[in-house]
RNA sequence: GGCGGCGUACCCAAGUGGCUAAGGGGGCAGUCUGCAAAACUGCUAUUCAGCGGUUCGAAUCCGCUCGCCGCCUCCA
């Protein structure tokens, strides 16, 4: 019983099976650095983050790397276009992302190699393609023969035929065959440039990542992920070059994530319908978008609307409610933790979730099934037996300890999360507080008029009021 | 045209051969409450796009039809 992967490569859900025991290697295509990232960058991103840190709370030692692409056709293009030097593109795009990824909650991978930074491992990779008769130069650049690799198409189900004809491949006359691919071009004389044995240049896209995965993972890893998008031809070249190169199998399981739609259409420029991370974080918590993200499957399309997003909200919102019963009736329940046994077995339907295939919407909603089970239970505390409760209630505190670290979600005390929606409030939170001990004596007066008039007006800006046996409480809607 | 995926309630969504088709949102009713809110309880899919087939048994496998989407060019 160990972890299933659905591996793009065979098209099927296999067995996890690392080359070397206990060990993972995983390497994930991560952004060109030419402008803002947007949420579907945010989706692979929070996608292979908990595949990260579900494989290492499953004990796997896992060096993770994710490539910034720093050098390219979109980055130059910018920089012309701002006056700026390709390096001020990307540095600025590449702490836009980094800052991105850490509002998201997004772990560091092991390695976060630069394609400019692996240039000479580039150009090596390169020389021993031409040397074994893949590669051939001409006036300077270089370019794949698709057709030697007696393999290509495995991994995107295409074959070369097929892919001649659909006639869509731009038509190079210096090209051998139009399927060809650039693993070098020759440098014009105002772009970024490197000394290479063909003259003055930059790589290719596909040869990045294969320089860079091998440089820091070896010659044949384990996991390779990116968006479904990239399987074609981005992925399908890496594998040319690389098994080409190394006559080795470059990765075991290629995991693919689907896209996240607006509207029912693909991001795209041309569309316009480009949702930036800074933007929709300007609207959404943190929480609330890596929870829309992991309640569907990462490999399923996802659509990214002002209902799903409320939704997760809302979900977010239930769980710290619960938190917070817990938090104020049981307090111990929060502090303790329960007995290792009792918790290893409570987390079996938890972990046979995320080891199908890395469930997490499977495993949000059993997260539910014990937020209502919570509830159910502080309903009954009154009346029922409070240390079977406080034992019951640490137990699932504790379960929603180990799952928050591995989704990434649900991690805060519920009042740093209440506190930051209200802090966010519409009006002054000393003017809500006033108002509610204004109510306070309206009500003692029995002057329900008033006070429901209060609550309604608060109502309306967004301001919701719950009276409690300790006092009244209030919360952002 | 080639390749691949999807279609589960009002919405989101898990489930891919066999206990009652998870969970969240929404709606309706009840308990609680001065009234609310929250929480809880019940109801909201006798049925999984449609039609056939395989099987003792299918949402799950196969075939066809309809609809939607992605890739085949840079793209998470």
């Amino acid at each position: 019983m160990g972890i299933k992967v659905h591996n793009s490569l065979t098209r099927r859900k296999e067995e996890f099976i690392p080359i070397e025991a206990g060990r993972v290697r995983m390497y994930v295509c991560g952004p060109t650095v030419y402008d803002l990232s947007h949420i579907g960058h945010a989706r692979s991103a929070i996608a292979f983050d908990v595949i990260y840190r579900y494989l290492r709370y499953r004990g796997y030692s896992v060096t993770y790397a994710r490539n910034y692409t720093d050098v390219d056709d979109k980055i130059i293009d910018r920089a012309r276009k701002e006056g700026a030097t390709t390096e001020e593109v990307s540095e600025r795009y590449i702490k836009a992302y980094d800052e991105d990824m850490e509002a998201l909650g997004v772990r560091l991978p092991t390695h976060r190699p630069r394609a400019t930074e692996t240039i000479p491992e580039m150009i090596e990779a390169i020389k021993g393609l031409i040397e074994k008769g893949y590669a051939y130069v001409v006036d300077g650049d270089v370019y794949y023969s698709v057709r030697r690799f007696r393999e290509y198409g495995k991994l995107s189900g295409k074959n070369t035929e097929e892919l001649e004809a659909g006639a869509r491949v731009e038509v190079d006359e210096r090209k051998e065959d139009p399927l060809d691919f650039a693993l070098w071009k020759k440098g014009k004389p105002e772009e970024p440039w490197w000394p290479s044995p063909w003259g003055r240049g930059r790589p290719g896209w596909h040869i990045e990542c294969s320089a860079m995965c091998i440089k820091y993972l070896g010659e044949t890893i384990d996991i390779h992920g990116g968006g479904k998008d990239l399987i074609f031809p981005h992925h399908e070249n890496e594998i040319a070059q690389s098994e080409a190169l190394t006559g080795k199998p470059f990765a075991r399981y290629w995991l693919h994530n689907g896209f996240v739609n607006i509207e029912k259409e693909k991001m795209s420029k041309s569309l316009g319908n480009i949702l930036t991370i800074r933007d929709a974080l300007m609207l959404h918590t943190p929480e609330s978008i890596r929870l829309f993200v992991l309640s569907s499957h990462y490999r399923s399309p996802v659509e990214y609307s002002h209902t799903t997003l409320k939704e997760a909200e809302a979900k977010a919102e239930r769980f710290y409610r619960t938190m917070l019963r817990i938090k104020n009736m049981f307090p111990r329940a929060l502090e303790g933790s329960p007995p290792e046994d009792r918790l290893a077995e409570r987390l079996k339907p938890f972990m046979a979730a995320m080891d199908d295939d890395f469930n997490t919407a499977l495993t949000i909603g059993l997260m539910f099934e014990e937020v209502s089970r919570a509830n159910r239970l502080l309903d009954s505390a009154p009346t029922g037996r409070p240390e079977e409760v406080e034992e019951e209630l640490t137990t699932i505190a504790g379960l929603f300890k180990e799952l928050s670290g591995i989704l990434g979600v649900f991690e805060r005390w519920p009042e740093a999360y209440f506190n930051d929606l209200k802090s966010h409030a519409p009006i002054p939170a000393e003017e809500i507080t006033a108002l509610i001990k204004e109510r306070e004596e309206a009500r003692r007066r029995r002057d329900y008029a008033r006070a429901d008039a209060i609550r309604d007006e608060l109502r309306e800006k967004g301001i919701v009021l719950e009276d409690t046996p300790e006092g009244t409480r209030w919360f952002v809607k």
